[in-house]
DNA sequence: CGCTTCTTTAACGTATACGCTAAAGTACGC
DNA sequence: GCGTACTTTAGCGTATACGTTAAAGAAGCG
């Protein structure tokens, strides 16, 4: 089984309460993979591993328990919620809506040169990790190209949701990263993209982002079926 | 003022906790105006009204908060958060990517025909009421027939997303029924998606949907504007 | 009269206590 | 040996207690 490597984060301001550090610290063990899914915990082990009561960590749990990652079922603790194939489907489906809504949007604004160049420097930095066969450093650029996208499209609770959905698909995308062909054709999709919402073509930019995430969709499904990864 | 009628709900089982009982009976209370956009209120008023502690009160809060319905602030209690005109059009281009991508899907699936006469009922409902002049019968016919489309469609996920914001706006749509014009396009816009569907128009269905919602979009926006609704 | 600083206090964040319930274990009958 | 009824107990749901803190009010100063 493939090792997954914990992606660093922006650093974020000090927990503001054991609350939020419980959330926090549960929330980045699951996204790092360090409780993997179906990972089981009672309350009370999780109030002694994070050095507070369990006060804290039911609500942090419920926090998460709203974002899909965990599960709490009485008596038996919460649960680290497998994502099952379909699961990455529908994930992916969704995902492939707002954001073509996203890039469509993006388009019709006709931004400014700088603020589509971030997009076009992640394009770069995709080409350049390619060709250094650097994997991660590709996934990497590839996420502040869509997060940069999704931004820039000014609908906030859009992106917001982008980002709760990314959140549940992180660990399959990143345990597929290596399974899956390598992305040669991302670097010319994201090109195209980006030339499209230079041009305002709303329609073709969100029609090339649809294809995108479509093909990401067709690939992930793939691999998940020929691995027998029913879940992960 | 309107005033805003409380819509009959589906019987629901019986509260299983006072944690879901204070959850149940505050979102009640917000989507039915009965807790109008702005106001607040502590914790311990709630826990006392509510006739339970403020633990299960702070639990619901925390879900109600995820939800978007409400913000949790220190010393300030709970404030049920008004909906911006601009926060109106957020979420209608969200429902409107999500809910065309659910209407391409359902045409593709081809489904069968008791699938699609639960469709047709409604927008046969939507016209009695039309013509009885019973706006409340049609605003209830049309989230039928938006909803029986978004479980058709087979993405579950999706059809969690498309009602959490269906509820954040339900206010401003109950609000805005008597408003705006008479809703004589919605009919026959979803009769052709109808067809659509059952031609397996997977194009046509996306397309009239989101037309649908776009002009949903443009006149609500355009009442709040008239009406100086900046939020509600 | 306005501004700053101190005091007060209300509300909350967290810890703790406790009874209830469902799950696990046990004994009994067949 | 297998199923059933009983007992036990772990874990949670909820209530309560308490220290902390930020907001409001009061007092002092310019």
């Amino acid at each position: 089984m493939a090792m997954l490597k914990p992606v660093p984060r922006a650093a974020e301001p000090p927990a503001a309460s054991l609350v939020d550090g419980a959330y926090r610290t549960m929330r980045t063990k699951i996204l790092d993979n360090e409780w993997a899914p179906g990972h089981r915990a009672l309350e009370q082990e999780l109030a002694l591993e994070l050095g507070m009561s369990r006060t804290p960590v039911r609500e942090a749990l419920i926090r998460l328990a709203k974002e899909g990652l965990v599960e709490v079922v009485p008596r038996h603790g919460m649960r680290v919620l497998p994502v099952s194939a379909a699961d990455m489907d529908e994930i992916y489906q969704l995902l492939g809506s707002l954001e073509a809504t996203a890039a469509e949007l993006v388009a019709q604004r006709k931004p400014a040169a700088r603020d589509i160049a971030p997009l076009e420097a992640a394009s770069r930095a995709m080409d350049a990790a390619l060709k250094a066969d650097d994997l991660d450093a590709w996934a990497q650029a590839d996420e502040r190209f869509h997060r940069h996208l999704v931004e820039l499209c000014g609908n906030r609770l859009l992106a917001a949701t982008v980002y709760n959905f990314w959140d549940r698909a992180h660990r399959a995308r990143m345990f597929t990263l290596r399974l899956r062909p390598l992305p040669v054709h991302s670097t010319r999709e994201h090109t195209n993209l980006v030339r499209a919402i230079r041009k305002g073509d709303a329609a073709a930019a969100r029609e090339i982002h649809r294809a995108h995430r479509e093909r990401g969709r067709c690939e992930l499904t793939a691999i998940l079926q020929r691995f027998k990864l029913a879940q992960m």
